[in-house]
DNA sequence: TTATTTTTTTGACCTAAATCAAAAAAAGCT
DNA sequence: AGCTTTTTTTGATTTAGGTCAAAAAAATAA
């Protein structure tokens, strides 16, 4: 529940812990399942529960390009379009079993609005965000595709471990047969 | 002034643009003066009034890679050392004559704490900031040389216009005789 | 303006990683 | 268990873009 996730964070009154889980569902999905279809709007942000979510595009050709994948305690959808209120230039998809936690846009700005710790926490989170896509994409930016693999391996050892080559080759933007090189030298 | 720029996306009472404005210093740097360097902890956020601000960091051997280059009315520091407070990976370094303002960490966290439409237009500067990070680096990282120096032509006409080819190409993160190619072919 | 320094372009060659194709291994089913 | 489908590995070949070196062009200084 994103409302235990956010306690850890900031200290929370009964009050706002109940009012903060009052907005959000939650929802089950299995496998291939989409939370989001590129080109759509985005309706809702997702809290991962336990699973993972995939988020990616489409090229012309038909091959998918995987950008990340989220999993446990992460709060994803479509940052851009969340924000600007675009329609989505990725698709979010579900691997395995997943159970999540949803807000609408909606409801989100509403208790946004009327809850501060809530907001309080979603600023700090925003920081956190901002600090983090920073570095990632500054570092990764100039890596080889070893570099890239073993980094990963070191910053997120769990996606190396549960998800199949394929998505993490993309995800590396490096071919999946040259990952299964750069793993067997390591 | 940063102000001005904060005036034109929300409303402020006098009150509160006298208060903002008491809190940023103006600074003018000339070619190649360093914001920030490398290893250092970050001291201060800066707005650019007028010129650029490159990012960069340096290999072990010597080559140096640059991250982005940052022009007018935006706000740049190291986002993840400046939030994190963790020392910078990366330097800040003028380009041409560059008149920016500076407030400190201090101030600022005095400021956004004591002015709430200040702290307002931050966090909606921050939500702008994650969409567009978001979108940059998740497309970027698929493109090929080509189409990376299209889309910066595209989006940033005035870097390509004013920016020397060695810093764009490693911005792009391609050679720079790569980048002299594909832009005659163009 | 000529001289000097910096930046950009061009050419020849090389390499990391892509692509294509097929075999091997692993995971799911019945 | 054996059969089928999916995923990963391996091998052969190609290619986009890198590197190195030198020439050309542009900017700056004298």
């Amino acid at each position: 529940m994103p409302v235990q996730y956010i306690a850890q964070h900031s200290r929370l009154k009964e009050k706002d812990k109940l009012e903060i889980a009052s907005y959000f569902k939650a929802l089950d999905f299995s496998n291939g399942d989409l939370l989001l279809k590129e080109g759509a709007y985005t309706k809702q942000l997702f809290f991962i529960q336990k699973g993972f979510v995939r988020s990616f595009y489409r090229l012309e050709n038909g091959t998918e390009k995987t950008h990340w994948i989220y999993t446990d305690d992460d709060f994803v959808t479509s940052w851009y379009s969340f924000f600007t209120l675009e329609p989505s230039f990725e698709s979010l998809q579900v691997l395995g079993d997943t159970s999540v936690y949803s807000i609408s846009i909606a409801d989100y700005k509403k208790l946004y609005k009327r809850n501060e710790p809530f907001r309080a926490f979603m600023n700090e989170y925003y920081q956190q965000v901002i600090a983090e896509m920073d570095y990632l994409s500054k570092t990764f930016m100039h890596m080889s595709a070893k570099e890239k693999y073993l980094f990963l391996l070191k910053t997120s050892p769990k996606l190396v471990r549960e998800i199949k080559l394929g998505y993490l080759a993309s995800l590396l933007d490096i071919s999946q047969e040259t990952l299964s090189r750069v793993r067997r030298q390591v």
